[in-house]
DNA sequence: TCAAAAATATACCGATTGGTATATTTAAAA
DNA sequence: TTTTAAATATACCAATCGGTATATTTTTGA
């Protein structure tokens, strides 16, 4: 059974998600959560120990926000290629929610915690990697399963349609621009498609 | 002639590159300028109006820095084909100079001032335009010049070339690992050589 | 060498920062 | 309904924020 609390800290968690991946760790005050939940920090101290345990836990609301369906996504395919080329369209169709919630919080909170907040910085490093191994497990098991060629390096190709992800959301969120994205999502099929469909 | 006050503006802005590129605007503080400069707040605003007004001060100086030299680099080929081919190439040579001067200041800067320093985030667009229309426009010239297929979407292309740089660029630099960026510019060179080559 | 001007340092400003101790309110249990 | 505990608000803390007025130093030009 949820207590009290936890629906508050459910609740803190929602209503700051925004505010702190678009403005940022450091650049988010005690004000502007109190702002952004209605409560003052009276409440926020009693449910979190610190900013920055709030923002950690943000974080992974966030990400798990916006990615957790991924996952799930996936899934309703059976065959690795077309996991992979599922994972095209999941960042087109996704491209409002990630817009809505202020672009994708791993590469926000990589940049933005970088040299300011270590333990927010690192987890961003680990979800970055998640992502990355998630793309390259879904390529060795194409192998095995023996719709992918054999003869290429999950590792690297995960990590460039990675790149190819981050780069084209990057672009496509600072220029406000969902074409960025698009392209480049199309591409990263036919590159599939050339280099791994056997 | 230079006088005394514009040796220590580019003094400043010199050793305050460094703290503005990876603590980002809002959480690089005057003290932390005081500590990079050796000098006071006094002198900090005697030469420059406003925390604001160095920041983007330094963030062109930063873009310069990195970017500049890009230019010239490009033009020591006269084909476009390999004037693209040359730019994977810097990427890979830079990787050092990225990672000591805090990874690619468009980046952190279009991140980083998003929804904190409106006009630091404008210049960081303006920036990753020039890069963008920088691209666009050796395609165009190629083909032109019959060196590049005529049939290609130079628009297009330039901007999944630029995001694959800023996507690799971003692995790299968050996990400190070069291979991020060699792996994608090397792909870069397959792609350039396989779709744009005549 | 000395006076004027330019550059830098010092000392201060109000506002805001993250955080906490305590008072008050709300909810749960008896 | 009353007591107790949990949750929230209020009021405060020292420290730091960006910025400025003034004092001091350094440089320049006569």
């Amino acid at each position: 059974m949820k207590s009290k609390s936890d629906n508050t800290k459910d609740f803190i968690l929602k209503k700051t998600a925004l505010v702190f991946n678009t403005k940022g760790y450091s650049a988010t005050s005690l004000s502007d959560l109190e702002l952004a939940t209605g409560l003052t920090k009276g409440a926020i101290y009693g449910n979190f120990e610190s900013k920055e345990d709030l923002a950690t836990k943000v974080f992974q609301y966030n990400v798990n926000k916006i990615y957790g369906f991924l996952k799930e996504f996936i899934e309703t395919e059976e065959l690795a290629i077309n996991k992979l080329l599922l994972i095209s369209d999941f960042f087109k169709n996704n491209y409002s929610n990630l817009m809505k919630a202020g672009g994708c919080p791993i590469l926000n909170a990589s940049i933005d915690a970088k040299n300011v907040n270590p333990l927010l910085f690192q987890l961003g490093c680990i979800e970055a990697k998640k992502m990355e191994n998630r793309l390259e497990n879904i390529i060795k098991s194409g192998i095995i399963q023996g719709t992918i060629q054999p003869n290429i390096n999950s590792s690297e190709f995960a990590r460039n349609m990675y790149s190819m992800i981050e780069g084209s959301v990057f672009n496509a969120f600072t220029h406000q621009d969902k074409q960025y994205l698009d392209n480049m999502m199309d591409f990263l099929k036919e590159y599939i498609i050339l280099k791994l469909k056997k």
